[in-house]
DNA sequence: CAAGCGGGCCGTCACTGCAA
DNA sequence: TTGCAGTGACGGCCCGCTTG
């Protein structure tokens, strides 16, 4: 797992000690109680298993339960895995923004500060086998935890449950890690508490993460007991290197998902950098002007003036009207020029924001027109499906029309041909005394599309009793 | 690998409008 | 009237890409 935004010297100084504490634990020094267990150590047995492969350190860690990770976060654990893989992709995505925020920085003074920044993370996200080193085992603070076990802040010199977080301090035998390491231990140290006052106080670390980080740190400083020059020793090997990325691939994944905490600490570079090409741009103004107002010396302009015939003034102040009449012709040419090119630039770099401005908004615009036309969409489709609707109406309307017609017809006939001439009689006398009042009580059972449906099977009585006052009314 | 081509950047010229 | 800022136009140079 390589990340190209780190600086290569600080990633091997990272990895060098990673790689010593799994090789010490690959060597058998997997527990380590005192300080004795660090004097007691032989650097031979280092030396004896500098050679060793990636899948010999994953056999020899995975055979220690001590030093495994827990199952919850372990892909023994299907859940977790997911949620890695997940975390394995904010990793890139925060290293590709880190990488971003550092080709932008490196070419500015900020640069060394990002470059300790992320260098800082990679010491820091290391996991148990291929832990950070004690040199810079420093974590981020726990928001709020009193009294906490998981309490580790990291102090100089201090000790946590009679481990050692410092053996640059504490530990005679630090004083024989390369001075390179060392050079770049404490551009990492300076810039730490930076990181762990962003990461205290900008960002909301989930209890869980926490845990999971500072079970990491806890077993790192465990294997942390190394004396530092076998860390140097076997770091020195590049076969291991690739076992050490693949063994912190882990844990980094887990602390760098908390990399928003960076997030001010980039914002606050970014306003420093933008201030710096402020700054640039007046000192460019500036020397500009020194030029211009450097360029029609008196005494020159006096010579000119004395060539010219013409009376030779104090020169005054650039920018005002009475000092190029006292300049020679090409001088004020020269002026000219210069002041033509700056107003050049200028226009150029106002045209140019111009032009970006107009594409973001034809960019702008390109959306939300496509939104728009994805609305005007649906409002046709809504409106098709009322048209839709609206002509179902009407067709059950007419059908309703024409069963009603039909049953008016069918009343009309059937007086002649089926119902006696008492029922027509005893009927009439029900009947309604105005036909207004038949149609009225004929229009009464309006025909609804849901009834529609019960007409046409109408009986024939029905159909006559319907039509009887039409019939009565005739 | 050299030639051609296109794009970007820069310097310069010419012109216009504004202000002293 | 004069100086100056702003800007379009033009040409030169450089760089990267493509092509034969």
């Amino acid at each position: 797992m390589t990340h190209p935004t780190y600086e290569d010297d600080t990633v091997k100084a990272a990895n060098d000690v990673s790689a010593a504490i799994v090789a010490a634990v690959a060597a058998g020094n997997s527990t380590f109680t005192d300080e004795g267990h660090l004097e007691s150590m032989h650097i031979e047995a280092l030396d004896a298993i500098e050679p060793l492969d990636t899948a010999a350190i994953e056999t020899i860690v995975a055979g220690n339960p001590s030093l495994k990770r827990s199952a919850e976060d372990d892909e023994d654990d299907m859940e977790d895995s997911v949620k890695l893989r997940k975390l394995q992709e904010e990793v890139n995505n925060n290293t590709n923004a880190a990488a971003q925020a550092s080709g932008i920085l490196s070419s500015s003074t900020l640069s060394s500060h990002t470059s300790a920044h992320t260098s800082t993370n990679n010491s820091t996200h290391s996991s148990p086998h291929a832990s950070s080193s004690p040199l810079e085992t420093h974590v981020p603070t726990p928001p709020a935890t009193d009294g906490s076990p998981m309490d580790v802040s990291p102090t100089p010199g201090s000790d946590t449950n009679g481990v050692t977080t410092s053996t640059s301090t504490t530990t005679p035998a630090s004083a024989s890690v390369s001075s390179t390491i060392s050079d770049k231990k404490k551009a990492s140290q300076e810039v730490v508490p930076e990181v762990v006052a962003a990461a205290a106080g900008t960002t909301t670390i989930s209890e869980s993460s926490y845990e999971r980080i500072m079970a990491d740190v806890e077993r790192i400083r465990e294997l942390a007991k190394i004396d530092p020059t076998q860390l140097a020793s076997y770091s020195t090997n590049p076969n291991n290197q690739a076992a050490i990325e693949q063994l912190t691939s882990s844990a980094l994944a887990n602390v760098l998902a908390q990399a928003p905490a960076l997030a001010p600490s980039l914002q606050t570079a970014n306003a420093q950098l933008e201030q710096q090409h402020q700054q640039e741009d007046e000192q460019q103004q500036k020397a500009i002007q020194g030029i211009l107002a450097s360029m029609p010396t008196p005494a020159e302009n006096a010579a000119a003036a004395a060539q010219d015939s013409s009376s030779s003034q104090d020169d005054d102040a650039p920018g005002k009207r009475s000092s190029n009449r006292d300049a020679t012709n090409d001088e004020r040419r020269q002026r000219r020029l210069l002041r033509n090119r700056v107003a050049a630039k200028e226009c150029r770099k106002k045209k140019k924001a111009f032009v970006k401005e107009l594409q973001d908004t034809c960019a702008f615009l390109k959306e939300e027109n496509a939104k728009l036309y994805k609305e005007i969409e649906e409002l046709n489709a809504k409106l098709t499906l009322g048209a839709m609707r609206a002509d179902e109406n009407v067709r059950l309307i007419k059908e309703v029309e024409e069963l009603n017609a039909k049953l008016t017809m069918g009343a009309m006939v059937a007086p002649t041909n089926h119902v006696s001439e008492e029922e027509v009689t005893v009927k009439a006398d029900d009947a309604p005394s105005s036909p207004v009042e038949a149609t009225e009580s004929e229009e009464q059972p309006e025909p609804t599309p849901q009834s529609e449906t019960e007409v046409p099977v109408t009986t024939t009585e029905e159909a006559s009793d319907a039509a009887k006052p039409v019939v009565a009314s005739a």
